[in-house]
DNA sequence: TTGTATGCGTTATCAA
DNA sequence: TTGATAACGCATACAA
């Protein structure tokens, strides 16, 4: 009989109840090292783990945690998310957790979710409406890590990337190539990352000294057809031209290359183009595409890090910022203007 | 106190013991359709839900299923999986359960996994050494569902897309078009799909009468290297050269159209190319990709129907085959040897 | 057709 | 420092 041993079966074994073997086990100290050291040498020999099932009903937990998505096509297909839960799930393993996706399309299906039936905490991702995510989430009293800070005072669970580091890595590249007008062409600022991307985008060019136009900077959907019109925009709209637009994410910076190509101008020859993400289809479009790097994977498992810490009262350091890098390819050069 | 009602609170409140709550709960028929009434009414009124960990601890299971992936670098930005999980977890989550990502690199590592523990059972994908891993869950009486079939002869859990449909309909509309000599770039062909696809591009050739040619066959890695390569085989070593070329997959695909644009070949003015899957950056490529779409949320859907069937012995129809179909995009267009 | 009693594997309370 | 024992919420064998 092959059964699984049991809290009983190491009990039995090591000459004490139960209730020791489980003092050792949750490192509760009134135990004396004699016994500690006999019952742990049994759960090694038997090969002993806890049953999750047990444990979650006596301490009314599922060992499950979420990362939360709004539920949208987009959503899915953005390798984003699949790399966050490569890392997530990484770490809930490592500590007898599990990992899954709860999506949702706004609070009113959240509600309906019944949340804390399915797991013990989220990690948030940078969706629309972050701000109202966050204070629903926090007013629940449902644990969660997010990603991307919000606006909110006392909360500091939170995972961002080094955003600043990477705008200013990619401005400097290109102001080194000579570029000195650069534009941008940006999501939806209902996204706090895009925001950011943006603020940032000021701050280095007043760094760097450049003269800010707003003639250079467009919104749009975060899509190839956003980042086609803001393209459109940008170059309908301005006189002098700019010599390197950024994007805010990748995807919009195929759409800006696209409108360029399609009237005639040469990516990098005659604009230098940089995404930001750096997501699968960015080294297989041509140019190829240089972009700002965020270790995604990296993220995901400091934000699962982050979440165990809290549910298990584990001590951890908040809020944690991760390195973003550039990532040089073909759609940018010189700007020709200054050879 | 807003505490959660319990089979107790129902049972009382219907006048009734737990054991009979839980009769009805679970469909024993041995109960009154008065009683029954009477119980489900409360249980609807206190909006009572059973709690998972009481249920997972009682009945042995987890009520957790796992997407079992081999770890590589390449599964997870595989826009397929993220697409598949999409799926299963629609279901899971409908039936009270969770999915999750399992991952690992090969037969050891699965071992010390203690899969068991971790998940009531397992989707597993169209993997390298597919037959040694149906066999391995076969043996060891983890229930899986497979995602495509294997060779195994009493193993029917398995879900399939109808890709001899899908090479078919690519096939017969390049032949529309004008092409005759169409070569194909595959894989590696320890993959079960691979060795498909291959098979029913030659069936497809008998049905239309085409002729079969060595020459016009490459081999490689998944890969736009591998699919480079594969290109360049096919073209260096034929004399009289293919027209349209059928890729495996679409990022092989990638590769034979950039080999084919380096050596001076426009595409598809000059050579149609055709890709498998539709993952999301075959819109993006310039020219855009032609190719054999399969509905890889549908599989996931479907896939993890058949599993928890399964898992709850619930009937259900094995196996399952799901339609795919082609989309014409950019790189497919008219043989002008035959205007 | 329903109730009683017991067990699932842990953790936690209270004594000792 | 340790042992009995009672929960946790549900399912089920057996009795009634």
């Amino acid at each position: 009989m092959e059964r699984k041993p049991t809290i009983k079966d190491i009990a039995k074994l090591a000459g004490v109840t139960p209730a020791t073997v489980s003092y050792v086990l949750n490192g509760n100290n009134r135990v004396s090292e004699e016994t500690r050291k006999r019952v742990l040498s049994v759960v090694r020999q038997l090969n002993y783990r806890p049953n999750m099932s047990a444990r979650a009903l006596v301490r009314n937990r599922s060992y499950r945690i979420g990362l939360f998505i709004p539920m949208s096509p987009r959503a899915f297909l953005d390798p984003f998310f699949a790399e966050l839960l490569r890392g997530l799930t990484e770490v809930a393993l490592a500590y007898r957790y599990v990992a899954s996706i709860i999506y949702a399309n706004g609070l009113r299906e959240v509600e309906s979710l019944h949340i804390r039936e399915l797991v013990d905490g989220l990690v948030i991702t940078e969706i629309k409406m972050h701000d109202e995510y966050i204070r629903y989430f926090y007013d629940k009293k449902i644990p969660f890590v997010s990603l991307g800070r919000g606006s909110h005072k006392h909360f500091e669970d939170y995972v961002v990337a080094d955003a600043k580091k990477g705008i200013r890595e990619a401005m400097k590249y290109l102001y080194r190539l000579g570029h000195r007008r650069i534009g941008m062409v940006l999501g939806p600022l209902g996204y706090e990352y895009i925001q950011e991307r943006y603020r940032f985008f000021r701050e280095v060019q007043e760094e760097l000294g450049l003269s800010f136009s707003s003639q250079y900077i467009a919104t749009g959907a975060n899509s190839q057809e956003g980042g086609k019109e803001g393209a459109r925009r940008i170059m309908l709209r301005s006189t002098v031209k700019p010599t390197a637009i950024l994007a805010s994410t990748d995807i919009m910076a195929v759409g800006v290359i696209e409108f360029l190509q399609s009237v005639g101008y040469q990516v990098p020859d005659d604009l230098s183009v940089v995404g930001y993400d750096d997501v699968q289809f960015s080294k297989y479009i041509r140019p190829s595409l240089t972009t700002i790097r965020q270790n995604v994977y990296e993220i995901g498992r400091q934000a699962g890090t982050m979440l165990i810490s809290q549910l298990e009262h584990l001590p951890y350091k908040k809020p944690l910022q991760i390195p973003v890098k550039l990532v040089v390819r073909n759609s940018t050069t010189v700007n020709k203007e200054n050879l």
